[in-house]
DNA sequence: TTAAATTCCTGTAAGC
DNA sequence: TGCTTACAGGAATTTA
């Protein structure tokens, strides 16, 4: 499923190649995918509009149009966003196809519609609580230790839960919170808030590490996860415990044991994650 | 206010 | 082989 390293994979790739183009028209095939606002309003303001640049916010996608207006992208768990020529044949689940001045398609697709297209300015969507208010980024490199200490200290439930929680941290899910915690040597059913300084300090090294590792390999492919050309990524086979229960773990040789954490399945060593 | 539980969805795989 | 069932999970919503 998209995490910040999928998100930021697919935002660089289409950078480049949807900056300066102009949205000649929105077809919405299933048009409750957008939620905000309208599909007549939505696939009537889209129109006409040109790229000014695309961004990442946690695991949003903003595509900058004129007039401050925002075309937001959540890919939830099977979302793809892809550039292609128009004469591809229309896969199975694809809900909004956007058509470009230089004669490609950006299409949106979601077999289980987790995701969401929204448009409005970013001022108005934070106000309307169309899109939440999100956590620092984790791997601004203004993202200190000390924050991470402070946003974890007031906290009455399991770290697991905290890395999951946006409104924390942007961008971490279920992936990459087993693969810092597991690195980090920390248990994710400990308390979040009575963390020492020091293992504050590993979680937060051991986040960013994971998190930049997996955009160097761009992504991991775990479920329906794929580029904006459609490849897979790299990085799901290098990962440490997420989908590895019962597999020995690489430091120990133990077996990796399978809890169910804040809703999710969650992987870790026993002997090697106190 | 915070935390936990529930809900939305379909493809995939396991079990009989 | 074919059917049923469980499971995967981001985040909005509901409940505690």
């Amino acid at each position: 499923m998209p995490e910040l390293p999928e998100v930021e994979t697919i935002v660089a790739d289409l950078r480049p190649h949807l900056a300066g183009r102009t949205i000649l028209r929105c077809e919405l095939i299933f048009p409750t995918i957008v939620r905000h606002p309208g599909p007549e309003v939505f696939i009537d303001s889209v129109a006409g509009m040109r790229i000014a640049g695309v961004r990442r916010r946690g695991k949003y996608i903003l595509v900058d149009l004129e007039n401050d207006l925002v075309l937001v992208v959540h890919l939830g768990m099977t979302g793809q966003l892809r550039l292609v020529d128009p004469v591809t044949p229309l896969q199975k689940h694809t809900h909004a196809i956007f058509t470009l001045d230089d004669g490609r398609q950006l299409r949106y697709r979601d077999p289980r519609r987790f995701g969401r297209l929204l448009l409005g300015t970013e001022a108005s969507l934070l106000a309307s609580k169309k899109m939440p208010r999100l956590g620092p980024e984790p791997i601004d490199p203004d993202f200190a230790p000390d924050e991470l200490y402070r946003r974890l200290r007031n906290r009455r439930t399991s770290l697991k839960a905290v890395l999951l929680d946006q409104g924390a941290i942007a961008g971490v899910g279920n992936i990459y919170a087993d693969e810092s915690l597991h690195r980090a040597r920390l248990r994710p059913d400990r308390l979040a808030g009575g963390l020492s300084r020091k293992s504050v300090q590993r979680l937060h090294e051991s986040i960013r590490h994971s998190l930049q590792t997996a955009i160097a390999n761009r992504g991991s492919s775990v479920d329906t996860y794929r580029d904006a050309w459609g490849e897979i990524g790299g990085q799901q086979e290098k990962l440490l415990v997420y989908g590895r229960a019962g597999e020995p773990c690489f430091t120990c040789g133990r077996p990796l044991t399978l809890i169910r954490l804040a809703g999710r399945s969650t992987v870790f060593c026993r002997r090697c994650q106190r």
